[in-house]
DNA sequence: ACCACAGTATGGTCAGACCATAGCAGCAGG
DNA sequence: CCTGCTGCTATGGTCTGACCATACTGTGGT
């Protein structure tokens, strides 16, 4: 695995063949999130490599977010196949904007398609919406910038949950990780946050009335509020 | 790292604290794709840690496509940094999928949303289009369903690439890699792909054109031909 | 019934060794 | 002077075996 595309001939390392069994037997077996994978000592002696080669393996599973390890003993212990693409998709973007491999830009743009997205999709699924309500009264609250970023992420991530689609909605709150820094300088660099409200009670509205276009045409407006240099086109 | 948010008080391992101290230089040193990482074992006792920590940290990078280790000697050996987030995304994809912690609705739905995007994007910018052209003609000559798909893969792919964004691009690339199989199998059930054809031949022209609105229009119809109990809403 | 304690399986870490690889430096021969 | 071979060396890849901290499990005493 690590990417079915390659060019080089290089020859396959022993943790990438540990990780190709440990994949063809959750296939095989249809293990899911809450089972358990075998010890790493078992799992070496099972495969004939080292202990090493086994922890490798595992180590980039933690990384994708498909097991979870814990020390100790009991049912509990051990490596538990989990289900947590978001700690994974987070690291992700905040290493490769770190690398400045992706510019802020790609990364606002991207909110702003699946904002428009889940818009549509939480208009037409009428979800719940007292969270939407108690994030927006949270931004009313809020003292400083970094509050009501925090509650402006719940509102949108809540968005983004409502849509039922949880890639999706899991690649909204990695974004948001990684963007909070752009999101605090975009609240103090607008001051005054009242917009911002009158643009999610104008969301929070469409979405109560199922009018997706509706709730297409608030989101972008409110991004463009929020980040004016960089929606226009 | 691994991470951000995280509920158990777990103690920091070896190897996160390698991950932490390896981002913060990149951040400090403002290092890029291309750029070399000390090696393993200069590494480890720069930091105090064993190599296995080290290792086991640089697993972690790899898998998310930060770096990429050689072995030998010279100036392209050891750990260099570079810029590839597709084997992440479809690595993550792909075992997601498996371990049916997502269902392909979710990826398709993704994609449909990713494909809206791109074509009015593309559509705005008046990309080469001769990519596009050359894998329709691809797609004619194609002699069996997986042939086809290789080279709507392609026309998709060219039309991602030329929204400009590079990380929707790679997404698109990972959502396709993902979905191989089940493109073939809605190539295989609808028999016929002189409809796919024309989709395609109209969402260039949308594009030659300029026409955002046309194009998003036209690959909306032609998902929705491609996976017709899917699309529904 | 409860509690204290030893047993044990787990992951986490370390040290040290060996291998294959691939560039590099130096030397021998033209 | 140039060419080609050869040994050196730094690199990642792997293995072995050990030790630690942790947390459940079972036992025995109260």
């Amino acid at each position: 695995m690590t990417g079915t595309g390659w060019q080089p001939v290089r020859k396959t390392r022993t943790f990438e063949d540990v990780l190709a069994q440990v994949e063809r037997r959750i296939a095989e077996d249809g293990l899911t999130a809450g089972d358990r994978l075998p010890a790493e000592r078992q799992l070496a002696e099972q495969l004939g490599v080292s202990r090493s080669s086994v922890r490798e393996a595992m180590r980039v599973l933690e990384t994708l977010g498909v097991v979870s390890s814990q020390v100790g003993r009991g049912p509990d212990a051990g490596a538990v196949l989990v289900s947590k693409p978001d700690a994974a998709l987070t690291d992700l973007l905040r290493l490769h904007l770190g690398l400045a491999s992706l510019e802020p830009r790609e990364v606002i743009d991207t909110r702003l398609m699946i904002e428009r997205w889940t818009a549509a999709r939480a208009a037409l699924t009428r979800p719940d919406v007292s969270v939407l309500a108690e994030a927006i009264a949270g931004m009313d609250r809020a003292a400083s910038p970094e509050e009501f970023v925090e509650h402006d992420t719940a509102f949108h991530c809540a968005l983004a949950e409502a849509s039922g689609n949880r890639l999706i909605a899991a690649f909204m709150r990695s974004l948001r990780d990684s963007l909070r820094r752009y999101a605090v300088e975009a609240v103090v660099r607008l001051g005054d946050t009242s917009g911002l409200q009158t643009d999610h009670r104008r969301i929070l509205r469409a979405v109560l009335e199922g009018d997706p276009d509706e709730a297409t045409e608030a989101v972008t407006a409110h991004l463009a509020r929020a980040y004016p240099d960089l929606c226009g086109e």
